[in-house]
DNA sequence: CTCGTTATGTACCTATCGGTCCATAATTGC
DNA sequence: GCAATTATGGACCGATAGGTACATAACGAG
């Protein structure tokens, strides 16, 4: 009973999505966002209420669309086989040609602004979250097959969420996807075939 | 046979350093530097011409002063104790309490703006520079200790600078120096003894 | 056909960004 | 002590940041 959109939401946020992947929140200006989603301003601080609104409406959409892989890793049965698969889906998604270069909430959480700073805390709280979700796995799983000796489940888990962060951050810088890769191999290497 | 300086081009120096190397180059605002340094903005740019003109000349600093385990870890004989050096250098660096956490220039590096583009890359080829020499050195040194089994000088060039940047960002994070500690032990369980 | 409701377009707002201009102050050589 | 030179203080600049106000447009319900 009143005036419909005009806008797909989803293909707005999709378009969002690419901005902010790009710049990061900070420097993913509001001009454009207008520019990449057809919006207004009117139209967009209607919808999603803020920039920030928008970020985190989008954040959801990356975690769902683009991160799926880390639940299909903490279901593999063995340490080494999640890692790779982990370490592997972060390859792929990070330095392909088909996405912006490197990770979507570390571009966000490295930048310094004091605007930005709970945002930024928000998303390091969240991957502290994973990485105890991963650790609690490597923990159950050692059971089945063995971490490189002299590995905790905790050391694990924190080695893997470092290269994670490397690698993404390799990516946006540029570096070849194939360069990923090895690294990733270089990685595994002392980790245990099931 | 001139009104001389009113400020110590060093402690400008120093004290620019910390902003940028709190907040990256773009979210320093120059009244940031301005507060920090206790400059007026007309000494600023007369001294060092711009926002980036200064930029370049704390990164010389920052290189210098903070980065020079670099050179003496490259120095060491074994690739073992050439990545130990470099990546407890790194841990001490970026994750105490004296300095801002993180690294400078991946903090900068890692931001999106199309203004701070030049300045971005400029850093990415430094990083592939140092990275290219840690490979010669692996290559060099490899005839006198291993490199880990099934790791070429340039895969394992290529880890550890990736785990470099990795440390940074979990550094940024907050995650305490203990934690990359033990990430740094794993990361090198496999890395034979010289 | 009108009314309530929601969406859109446009003009506007304040704050801040990096940077410039110019008058004035402090020095040394002569 | 005067001229040449360099440094400083502060007003000023256009561009842009995120965000708001308000009038208008498009719908469904009655």
């Amino acid at each position: 009973m009143a005036r419909p959109r005009e806008f797909d939401e989803d293909e707005v946020l999709d378009a969002a999505l690419r901005v902010f992947w790009e710049k990061g929140y900070e420097s993913a200006a509001l001009s454009d966002l207008l520019v990449a989603t057809g919006l207004t301003k009117s139209s967009l601080y209607k919808a999603f209420g803020s920039k920030e609104g928008l970020f985190w409406r989008v954040v959801e959409r990356y975690q769902r669309d683009f991160l799926d892989f880390r639940h299909e890793a903490l279901a593999e049965p063995t340490p080494r086989r999640i890692a790779a698969r982990l370490l592997e889906g972060v390859t792929e998604l990070h330095s392909g040609r088909r996405n912006p270069a490197g990770c979507l909430e570390l571009n966000t959480a490295l930048s310094g602004s004091t605007e930005a700073e709970p945002i930024r805390q928000k998303l390091v709280r969240g991957r502290e979250l994973f990485r105890q979700r991963l650790r609690d796995r490597f923990e159950e799983t050692s059971a089945t097959a063995p971490l490189p000796p002299g590995m905790t489940s905790d050391d694990a888990a924190s080695f893997i969420m470092s290269l994670i962060q490397g690698l993404a951050a390799q990516a946006k810088g540029g570096v070849p996807r194939e360069t990923a890769r090895r690294v990733v191999r270089a990685a595994l290497l002392s980790w245990p075939e099931s």
